[in-house]
DNA sequence: GTGCTAATCTGCAACTCGTGCGAACAAACA
DNA sequence: TGTTTGTTCGCACGAGTTGCAGATTAGCAC
């Protein structure tokens, strides 16, 4: 996700408004490797700004999730966490804490599979389950 | 999963009982390969069996799924979908008509990846998202 | 076949996560 | 300072799933 100035710029440049809402949930979101959930940032976002909406913090992220500035990853079915980071990764996951893990993955392109050739395949997403380093230590 | 006889024998085995709800159940997931949801399977079974309840599809499923008979797969934030090849495999999803195609991958074991050196994985799993075969003729 | 008993089924309430809606509010700009 | 939209907020609602408890029944003993 872009830093809190360069989406100022864009929201204003698109006729939205930037409200301290808004500006509030940047900097929540910005160099954030948490995966965090919307709970999680309306519970951070309140401590900052008490009397902030749940309502709000939901349509803020699915802003930014349709303006493409941030990314969705769904485990399992828990609820929805966002990622702002954008760029090509997978992830791990721990199935003691929650916690989750960007990750690089090389030679996916090798990867040879019995997909029918009919199928034509726009993306692909990695996940590992397992137990963390803190989870493993305890 | 196994073949409606051989989970009659086994729930029996466990003290479970078999009865004609689950029976039907055993029968529906049988070599499906359709990924249902829970609901899916709910319709399905109301066919043959007026009456029976949502909520016996769901505890038979969840059964099912801790005995390690049924396999769960989810995808985006959509309602859980059953999955009676509890083989290894990976998932390919048609982001037009949302069907499942189970596929194999090989290669996996040689995939590169930086995941931290604590982190224990314990599985891994593939799914590629794209248009499936009907989909892009129409 | 009858009866017993524990397992199961069913209907409904409740719960989690998320969205629709409309009135109150405020950022942007003249 | 006023006007115009876009935004925020609170609440109702919706989907998907689970908890609960009373009615039902499979499995078994006699
Ligand atoms: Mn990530
Ligand atoms: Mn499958
Ligand atoms: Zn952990
Ligand atoms: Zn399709």
């Amino acid at each position: 996700m872009r830093s809190p100035q360069e989406l100022t710029e864009r929201f204003r440049s698109e006729g939205l408004k930037v409200t301290p809402q808004r500006q509030l949930l940047f900097s929540l979101l910005h160099n954030n490797t948490e995966h965090p959930t919307a709970e999680a940032l309306y519970s951070t976002a309140s401590e900052q700004m008490p009397g902030i909406s749940l309502r709000t913090v939901y349509q803020t992220l699915s802003d930014l999730t349709s303006m493409g500035e941030l990314g969705q990853v769904s485990i399992d079915n828990g609820p929805a966490r966002f990622d702002p980071n954008i760029t090509d990764h997978h992830h791990a996951v721990c199935d003691i804490c929650g916690a989750i893990f960007d990750i690089h993955v090389d030679g996916t392109a090798k990867l040879a599979t019995d997909i029918d050739s009919g199928f034509t395949p726009s993306s692909m997403s990695i996940v590992y389950h397992g137990s963390c380093a803190s989870c493993v230590a305890a």
